[in-house]
DNA sequence: AGCAGAATGCTAAATTCTTAGCACAAACCG
DNA sequence: CGGTTTGTGCTAAGAATTTAGCATTCTGCT
């Protein structure tokens, strides 16, 4: 069941790992938003610099293939082109490594465990899921 | 049901958002280990510098607030000073806000679809702690 | 004892990152 | 229309990060 850290081993090129500070920052505003103008890139950035300079980061992580540009009208709308859920995998798959010692289920238990909680709905849902998941035989 | 954003705001000295590229290869190994010499950490990092260059990012870390020393014998072993419970419960804050639009639930039916999958043990344990979330009321 | 390897403290240089300003263009508003 | 605001492309400088070497000490082995 652990998971094996060379299962995340990627083109080094769009690594997440290999993002500079402002650069993760960056991306994970743009995929909290699944896109994004300079401009709310800005918004949201902690310890916020200029926007030119918002603008250059983001025309290099385009540089580096992390982000694709649209654009909407007069601006530009970027987009990272790790899709989603591919992303969020990574994401997760790094962390159980990091905090979990490669147990899903440890990292499993520690969302259950959060503060601010699942409510009876969600709990259901997910039963179910699990329910389904082990009928499934896995 | 939706994470704060502002729940994870920290002292910026020892926030994880503040860390730097290597700076943050690095907590990732100690975190994964539990605690590290220089040498187990070299060994462990992507695209490794040399000895003394890993070394000198300890001291920085430590400098830094995120990390502390112990001896062991001649050499030193580096441990985090925000504790393991912790940190994974700020990683895992922030994962659910940039992937998972706030929502634990949708971080935990992720984990759920992971490919190398819980086993059957993992499924029944984590169906009766969820059934016990329920009986709680919460 | 002598030597080689492993360790620390320290320093500075190389490299990378981050920033913001300028020139120009486009869009908006009175 | 004119002035202001918003946007891009581009550049370079300052700041931060990263790197590795030196001097010294300690440890282990022959």
């Amino acid at each position: 069941m652990a998971i094996d850290p060379n299962h995340m081993e990627h083109d080094m090129g769009t690594d997440p790992n290999q993002l500079s500070r402002r650069e993760r920052q960056i991306m994970e505003v743009i995929y909290a938003r699944g896109r994004a103008t300079a401009a709310e890139v800005l918004e949201r950035l902690p310890d916020p610099p200029s926007y030119s300079a918002v603008r250059a980061m983001l025309r290099i992580l385009e540089g580096k293939g992390h982000l694709v540009h649209e654009s909407d009208g007069p601006r530009y709308v970027f987009l990272p082109t790790t899709p989603r859920e591919q992303a969020r995998e990574t994401a997760l798959r790094g962390m159980i490594h990091t905090f979990f010692g490669g147990s899903p289920e440890n990292a499993v238990a520690a969302l259950l465990d959060l503060d601010d909680e699942l409510d009876a709905d969600a709990l259901e849902r997910l039963a179910e899921r699990i329910a389904d998941a082990r009928k499934e035989g896995r």
